[in-house]
DNA sequence: GGGTGAATAGACCGGTCTGTCTGTTTGTTC
DNA sequence: GAACAAACAGACAGACCGGTCTATTCACCC
């Protein structure tokens, strides 16, 4: 069921749980305790707090993910195989049902001040997608290959944010067919770029 | 400032701002009344329940956006323009930075419950965009339209969460770019089909 | 075996939460 | 002016919040 190995993991993984069925704010410290079944002292000589507790659970979780987009894409070194292969991941990755929906997206969603540290944390996961994706599309030498990489971006978010709602692997699977038209229109017209 | 001409109307738009500005768990109901500076049996009189608060102003929201959308498209009859016009309308509404994101979204990251009254107003409100995204494709006559119309919703949901994060009507200039691509594709290949 | 550090249980703090209740004031309509 | 409904202020209940504190237990290591 779990495979942490210290109490500071336990604590990380059951607040992960808790806050993605429950959200942050509906989450209360006691809930997080009795499920890991640990002291409350315990929780705050690691974490210090419970804001700095999701901000360690933030960065976990986009470590987590980051690391799940390079392994989808490490299947091909062809930038078309390799978009495709990250939304056929992404559509996997829906198919877990405690997976429904992206943990940073929920907490961009309940924490609106971005200079606050768990605003910080979500503009980091987000500057290391956008940098994978564009790793991607640099290698297709078509122009604009940033510009690519943030509308495949958005398709991403999208799949994300759909996800969640119906609960269902489909808008991955549409994301992709879009991604790839997307990707595919990019490099045919390398001479004429958009507008 | 508020054009809200009943007690009700007024608390409805109050709601509205602080659930969007701090979201729905974290904003007490002595906010909400202290900001429309009504009594709280008033609240509870008209509404019964936090939660009912809660459905009612999404409801109200959900009918804001789709009558914003549907006076965006209003420009045009034809669909590859009224897409353009849809997205770039998207643009104007994230410039105004009272709106930045969208409730809906925010409370489907807040409760995860697809069969309390919550989830089905976020349901409900997914139909309504989906719908009106369908009517435009249809409009191209060409195959696989409802597809085409649940990518671009992707695209429009995307844009919605990317534009919390980053602040900036940005993510609607790509979106747009990308919804184009896409339209313009899905008509080119009447006879072969997406795969 | 004594010392050390991590983890324990659980009481406790001030504050806030949603929701209820009472009694009063206000405005409108016969 | 009487009747009525809507809104008022504000106390109250009971639960829960994040966070602090103390005293105790346990495991490990020199």
């Amino acid at each position: 069921m779990t495979q942490a190995t210290t109490k500071r993991d336990l604590l990380l993984e059951c607040a992960r749980d808790l806050f993605a069925g429950e959200g942050f704010h509906a989450t209360g410290i006691d809930r997080i305790l009795d499920q890991a079944g640990v002291a409350k002292m315990t929780l705050y000589n690691h974490f210090g707090s419970k804001e700095q507790l999701i901000v360690e659970v933030l960065d976990r979780a986009s470590e987590g993910l980051i690391d799940q987009m390079r392994s989808w894409i490490a299947g091909s070194d062809d930038p078309f195989d390799q978009i495709v292969l990250l939304f056929e991941g992404l559509g996997t990755w829906f198919e877990n049902p405690s997976r429904c929906g992206c943990l940073i997206q929920a907490a961009a969603a309940e924490f609106s001040d971005p200079d606050a540290p768990v605003g910080h944390a979500i503009l980091r996961h987000q500057a290391r997608v956008q940098s994978l994706l564009s790793d991607i599309t640099r290698a297709t030498e078509c122009p604009d290959s940033d510009g690519l990489a943030a509308r495949i971006g958005l398709l991403f978010a999208g799949a994300m944010s759909s996800s969640r709602i119906c609960r269902s692997r489909q808008p991955a699977d549409e994301a992709r067919k879009a991604a790839a038209v997307l990707l595919e229109d990019a490099c045919r017209r390398a001479d004429a770029p958009l507008e």
